[in-house]
DNA sequence: CCCTAAGACAAACACTTGTTTGCTTTGCGA
DNA sequence: TCGCAAAGCAAACAAGTGTTTGTCTTAGGG
């Protein structure tokens, strides 16, 4: 709970902080975070209970390093994606493909950020929705950009696309349309008029 | 576990039931599953945590039980809205405005279905994802109904116009915007162009 | 009116939870 | 090469978990 954690200090070459931080994404991703338990984690890291409060002062400060890992890495998809695209619509595209693509297949850390609630970890809620509230930041100034008429809300526009994206990993099956597929479609029905009747 | 619950027996007048339901989904709804205590859901009733087994088989069971009725209430409240509405997009409109009305300020029943992950409660994750399914096919089967253009996918526009729905529940304040005024906002963007510019 | 079964109590069960303590090993900079 | 601190082990801690058992109470149908 407290702001500056054991972590971030010099770490020896060998250290196993990493896997702990692989295995404990994986395990928050799988069970949320009251139904991952401290030795289900260290157990397939192949340590003790014990050793974890080296790196990390309580179960609430492993989790929000995983999770702010996993909005880091999401922040960095999309940066990346964006490259020098310049067309407003093409940027948001290229966002949300990036986006689904880390949420989907892009490994445990990223999901946290849709799996678990912010107060499901009371002492840490703030700092979560902080980190949550700054990456989708990214998402409003693309859609801000957007040449759309005057009568559709952005906020709107960009609650529903994200609305729309976070949930996919409720019923993404992978195998199947590729997320990057899956976005460009959204993105797609937003652009476009989907429907061919009047009211 | 077992299909049929000690449940649904001839009960009697007094019983308490009720609030053990109504407690169980407030905590379930609030904290999870894995979150919420038995002991926690009893203490709100005001009974002793062994008590509970004489409705319930275990915990997995009261789940079932509080998630199923949370499916109930949205259906029929959906089916409620329809009507006699005719017009194929304003029933899948009315269809929105309801399941939003009763997922944000439909008591916590009905959040369950987007709180909680199946996998959560293994024993019991096909029943719940059977029933969560059945629900949806209304939806599905609202937007085979509207008349849209070739091009688009139906199967998009329904996960789409429900994942933005099922979303909402992360970012929903009470008091600013009605959920019935966001459902129709969320409805007529997808019914709509929300762009003026070409490609 | 009585007697059965629903419903609740009281107390324990076996186990898991996050965390702490004291000690030992070991990598690495000085 | 030495010494320090990072890292991990081993073992326990107190509290909380879902659940069971046996007993008692009491509402309601025959």
């Amino acid at each position: 709970m407290s702001a500056a954690t054991l972590r971030d200090r010099p770490q020896r070459a060998d250290s196993r902080l990493p896997r702990v931080l692989d295995c404990a994404a994986r395990a928050f991703r799988r069970n949320g975070y009251h139904g991952a338990s401290i030795r289900e984690i260290v157990r397939s890291v192949g340590m003790l209970p014990g050793s974890l409060y080296c790196h990390f002062a309580s179960k609430e400060d492993l989790f929000v390093a995983v999770y702010e890992e996993g909005v880091r890495r999401l922040r960095a998809a999309v940066e990346r994606a964006l490259g020098h695209e310049t067309d407003p619509w093409r940027r948001v595209q290229a966002a949300c493909v990036a986006h689904l693509e880390t949420l989907l297949d892009g490994g445990d850390y990223a999901q946290l950020m849709v799996r678990v609630q912010p107060r499901d970890v009371p002492q840490a809620a703030r700092r979560l929705v902080a980190a949550r509230d700054g990456y989708e930041r990214l998402f409003g100034e693309l859609i801000d950009a957007l040449p759309l008429g005057a009568a559709v809300s952005r906020s709107d526009v960009r609650l529903m696309l994200l609305g729309a994206l976070n949930w996919a990993p409720t019923w993404y099956r992978p195998g199947k349309r590729s997320p990057g597929d899956i976005a460009r479609a959204f993105v797609e029905i937003m652009r476009t008029e989907p429907h061919g009747a009047p009211r």
